[in-house]
DNA sequence: TCTGCTAGCACCTTTGAACGGG
DNA sequence: ACCCGTTCAAAGGTGCTAGCAG
């Protein structure tokens, strides 16, 4: 399962953790009574609890672990730099990694439970954006959300302690512009602004996914936040990635000498390239003029927030002011913001009051049931190394459709959503809509072998009456297939439904694990899309209704 | 004309198989 | 036969650039 070389590598970087290696916060829901997890639309049942299991004992296990999970973000120091500068990731049509790549280091698991990570990416915001004036200013409303997709850990399910045993590095993660992206790959708008989102699930088998106790955490960093771009507007972030990414390392100096130079200067590199000066001469041109455009940059202000009982809320915050992108970083702390939930009984939350709107003016900060409590750069970690990704697997997606794609399928003929095994909706955390009351939607567990594409519903682009009748939806788990497997395979493996199954989606059977995985994320598909409007902007209603058992 | 996107490119790192020595 | 270290080629990741499309 582990990588050997990388395994060293990472291993070597924890266990004599220098200085900076922190843990992420301690203004998590360490030490609060879990809240229950707000699944809207999925009763007890529908969510596969186990009959004749009380919630209380499986909790009583929950409770161990996932309130003590801590997770700190990997080079955050580097993540910080970006982040000030307004990172940028670059999206293409064959899918691109993240640089930085997300790493964890994960603590106070219990080392012999079992856990899932997976991250999504979700948007930050309604806005779309332009590059202008050297800044990233508002360009207008966003598109409508991309199908959302989840990375699962390829290590998933694994042990707390093969979790916090080193890094857990999601390097291998691929950013696609590429609506009918057949790779699994996390789909998204170009020139858009994302938050990538860790999320923790307790996998026990004691404790199955879909059980009223399935729990599970959600960390956000909001240093890794980024525009997603297809080519790089910011020469910094630019500068950025050649400096520190070890691909880039052929644009590292202007030429054979410079490198020379700097090699026997003991630099590694020089950091200057010709197209950063060259992109530093333009933009010295720009910077000469005074910035007197406003500044339209609405960003994600994502604040921590704690239930005044101890149960915790995090959730992103809009504040509409003018900030430019690059500047709001160094304004906030960065904190890590922490949601830890356990689902006990969803169906008390169908009717979850939305209190406040995501967009609506930062005074929520102030709501009597949360506190601000961002936790210091220096007590999260930092680690400067380099390292490689400890795991050889390959990554799991779980991914989502929107329903558009079969719209376009039914109407154009188009091959139907390659790959959409496994949909789940899109979470769309900015967007500011009501809290539809979904009826309980009916758990239809995958079955061993792999189901097509899936059109769930998908909020708030639709509504949730119009959405698709839940019974019609079920999930499926590929692993993410390299692009030459995909190749070879031809297109019939993008195109189940009418070329027949995909041999990618027959790859690999789902263990027992990754089958409750499914039902977790399938009722989390449900959850988040809600819970996400609840979280991002009315989480207040959603903690109101929680208990404690 | 402008903006965003794509394909191809050169350069580089990573990876894993092959090989040889102890 | 096994282990370990080295070598090397293939695969893959990177930003750059020209050209295309709307």
């Amino acid at each position: 399962m582990l990588q050997d070389k990388g395994l060293s590598e990472s291993e070597e970087a924890f266990r004599a953790p220098g200085p900076g290696l922190g843990e992420a916060s301690t203004t998590n829901s360490t030490n609060v009574p879990e809240p229950t997890l707000a699944a809207p639309g999925l009763s007890g049942a529908a969510l596969g609890s186990p009959p004749g299991q009380g919630p209380d004992v499986a909790a009583t296990a929950a409770e161990q672990t996932i309130e003590n999970i801590k997770v700190g973000l990997h080079e955050k120091e580097l993540w910080k730099k970006f982040h000030e500068a307004g990172t940028e990731m670059i999206i293409t049509k064959a899918g691109r990694r993240m640089f930085p790549s997300y790493k964890v280091k994960v603590t106070g698991m219990n080392p012999k439970t079992k856990y899932i990570l997976l991250i999504d990416i979700v948007p930050a915001d309604d806005h779309r954006y332009k590059f202008c004036d050297n800044k990233w200013m508002v360009a207008g409303k966003a598109e409508p959300a991309m199908p959302g997709r989840l990375y699962v850990h390829p290590d998933s399910p694994a042990t707390g302690a093969h979790w916090m045993r080193q890094l857990v590095s999601f390097q291998k993660l691929k950013l696609t512009n590429n609506h009918l992206d057949p790779f699994g790959h996390i789909i998204l708008n170009s020139m858009h602004k994302y938050q990538p989102r860790l999320h923790i699930v307790k996998a026990d088998e004691n404790n199955a996914f879909g059980s009223k106790n399935t729990a599970f955490c959600t960390h956000v960093f909001p240093e890794t936040s980024f525009i997603s771009v297809t080519s790089y507007q910011n020469h910094k972030i630019t500068q950025l990635k050649i400096e520190n990414n070890p691909f880039a390392k052929g644009f590292r100096g202007s030429d054979d000498s410079d490198l020379r130079v700097a090699r026997l200067q003991s630099k590694e590199y020089p950091v200057i390239s010709k197209s950063i000066m060259r992109q530093r001469l333009v933009s010295s041109q720009l910077s000469a003029k005074p910035d007197v455009s406003p500044l339209h940059s609405a960003h994600q202000a994502l604040q921590h927030y704690q239930y005044e009982n101890g149960a915790h809320m995090q959730f992103a915050a809009a504040e509409p002011q003018d900030l430019p992108l690059n500047t709001f970083p160094a304004q906030r702390d960065s904190s890590l913001f922490y949601h830890c939930l356990k689902r006990r009984d969803s169906a008390r939350h169908l009717d979850l009051p939305c209190k406040r709107s995501y967009l609506e003016t930062p005074s929520s900060v102030g709501d009597d049931h949360y506190f601000r409590s961002p936790p210091p750069y220096d007590q999260q970690m930092l680690s400067p190394s380099y390292c490689s990704e400890v795991t050889p697997r390959e990554a799991c997606m779980y991914s989502g459709s929107g329903p558009e794609i079969a719209g376009v399928s039914a109407v154009d003929d188009l091959p139907p959503p390659p790959l959409s095994c496994n949909m789940w909706t899109s979470v769309s955390p900015y967007t500011s809509y009501s809290v539809q009351t979904m009826e309980t939607v009916p758990y239809q567990p995958f079955p061993t072998h792999f189901t097509t594409a899936t059109m769930m519903p998908r909020l708030p682009t639709i509504s949730a009456q119009s959405a698709q009748p839940p019974g019609n939806a079920h999930f499926s788990v590929y692993n993410q297939l390299s692009q030459s497997q995909v190749r070879e395979r031809g297109p019939s493996a993008s195109f189940p439904r009418e070329r027949g199954l995909p041999a990618v989606c027959e790859r690999k059977p789902p263990s027992p694990h990754l089958n409750a995985a499914n039902e977790f994320l399938y009722s989390q598909s449900f959850s988040l899309t809600r819970e996400s409007s609840l979280q991002y902007h009315s989480g207040v209603g959603t903690v109101e209704n929680w208990t404690d058992g």
